[in-house]
DNA sequence: TCTGGGGTCCTAGGACCC
DNA sequence: TCTGGGGTCCTAGGACCC
């Protein structure tokens, strides 16, 4: 029988911010997204506050004030820094690992009970984790992904646990399950919950009972699969290798409204930039290029307009510059004067592997001169943290980035931001 | 005044083909 | 009155995740 471990992070974002702040150890701390629009993360005192993910900040303001709650833009710089240090511990203890996100991983523990009781070893890889990086994590452990991440819920849910949860033994699954609502099923979000409780499906023992062919039928196939999850039917693997991607988008709500078309354009610029970096990162050509402006869907009192438009190109691309020649025209043709614009992205899409796709037959070669050479010149200036190095339809001060008001220091990834201890 | 960003998977339906 | 059947490919949109 397979056996599962979902690891994740306590509250990661805060965590990592007071991993550098001793002095708010037992502060309220929220991290916030982009813009400083809304509360992404939350330290236990705050969630104790009984204060909600999602809400936006400007409705927190009196609650801020009155608790002291300490505020960061979101620093994901050491997010991800302090993500892959404990994802390098957990692959030293696991034959395969999946990081599912920046939080958290699923280890493949099949064989581990032959040598350890699985409680204990889920015990230890907490305290190594802990100790290593002060970061504190709950552990799941069960033979499917999805109970796996039920007794990963119930690690944080009941103290008594110590955050381990080893769920192998169906008489414990059951019990568990009879006190789990359906929305709080992995897969199941509050459109599907809805619908199973008009159904009277309102637990996730109710849902594991349910009668798979019927759950195919009236729902999908995904669900169907959630259904077996939870009998202890594994359906679905570990995705070690990360699977390459099949998009990237890049895309930012503005620090401000845009009404510009210059500063609209330089934005698009920008995105166009970072999303073929990101290609280059995957070591992947794209065809298929798009592009998309919006308002606020938000704003009641003024006029809406949102408009996206894709082209495939004749050869697939890394260059920045036939990017960014592309993304240009298409933005020329979905702008229109006289909105307050909130929002645009670009995206890519169909990839190829260098040398794998079919030239096109008119254009023996789209490639431009030297354009390896030069776009791996610039992805390594601006990886080196020496400087920047960028094009000039960026615009050189835009008035149109992320407000991040409350930003942490680098302390992991910037010499200047080291922490010193006196 | 002020509401994130980046992904995945699946399905239905239309276009088109023979 | 009555208007085929079976397939593929593509796209848009819905639902979910963190």
């Amino acid at each position: 029988m397979s056996v599962f471990a979902l690891v994740d992070c306590n509250n990661f974002y805060a965590s990592c911010e007071k991993l550098f702040r001793p002095d708010l150890a037992h502060a309220p701390v929220v991290v916030l997204s982009n813009n400083d629009g809304c509360v992404v993360a939350r330290s236990r005192e705050v969630k104790a506050l009984g204060i909600k993910m999602g809400v936006p900040v400007f409705q927190l303001k009196d609650e801020i004030v009155k608790h002291g709650i300490v505020c960061f833009s979101s620093n994901y710089a050491l997010y991800a820094d302090m993500s892959s240090r404990v994802m390098n511990i957990l692959e030293e203890e696991a034959p395969r690992l999946e990081v599912y996100s920046i939080d958290e991983a699923f280890m493949d523990l099949t064989g581990v009970d032959h040598v350890t009781d699985l409680l204990t070893f889920g015990k230890q890889v907490k305290a190594k984790v802990d100790k290593w990086t002060g970061i504190t994590v709950g552990v799941g452990i069960a033979p499917t992904k999805t109970l796996a991440k039920l007794a990963n819920h119930a690690a944080k849910k009941y103290p008594a646990t110590g955050s381990v949860v080893d769920l192998m033994d169906p008489n414990r699954q059951r019990r568990l399950l009879a006190l789990v609502e359906v929305g709080d099923v992995w897969g199941v979000g509050r459109r599907i919950s809805e619908k199973l409780r008009s159904r009277g499906i309102n637990t996730a023992l109710d849902l594991a009972n349910a009668n798979p062919k019927a759950i195919r039928s009236e729902f999908s196939v995904v669900l169907e699969r959630t259904v077996q999850e939870l009998n202890g039917v594994s359906c679905l693997d570990l995705g070690c290798v990360r699977p390459t991607k099949q998009q990237i988008i890049c895309s930012r709500s503005f620090g401000h409204r845009i009404t510009e078309k210059q500063e609209l354009r330089e934005a698009i610029a920008k995105y166009t930039t970072r999303a073929a970096e990101k290609l280059r990162g995957e070591k992947r050509l794209c065809r298929v290029v798009n592009v998309f402006i919006r308002t606020s869907p938000h704003a009641k009192d003024e006029p809406h307009y949102a408009n996206s438009l894709s082209v495939e190109l004749p050869n697939p691309t890394d260059d920045t510059r036939d990017l960014l020649e592309v993304t240009e025209v298409l933005f020329r043709r979905i702008w229109r004067a006289g909105f307050r614009y909130m929002k645009a992205g670009v995206m890519l899409a169909d990839f190829y592997e260098h040398g794998t796709y079919q030239q096109d037959l008119f254009r023996a070669d789209g490639m431009k001169a030297n354009s390896k050479v030069l776009m791996s010149v610039v992805d390594q200036i601006n990886h080196s943290g020496l400087g920047n190095v960028f094009f000039a339809s960026q615009g050189v001060s835009p008035q149109w980035s992320m407000k991040r008001e409350h930003l942490s220091p680098a302390y992991t990834t910037r010499w200047e931001d080291l922490p010193v201890v006196k």
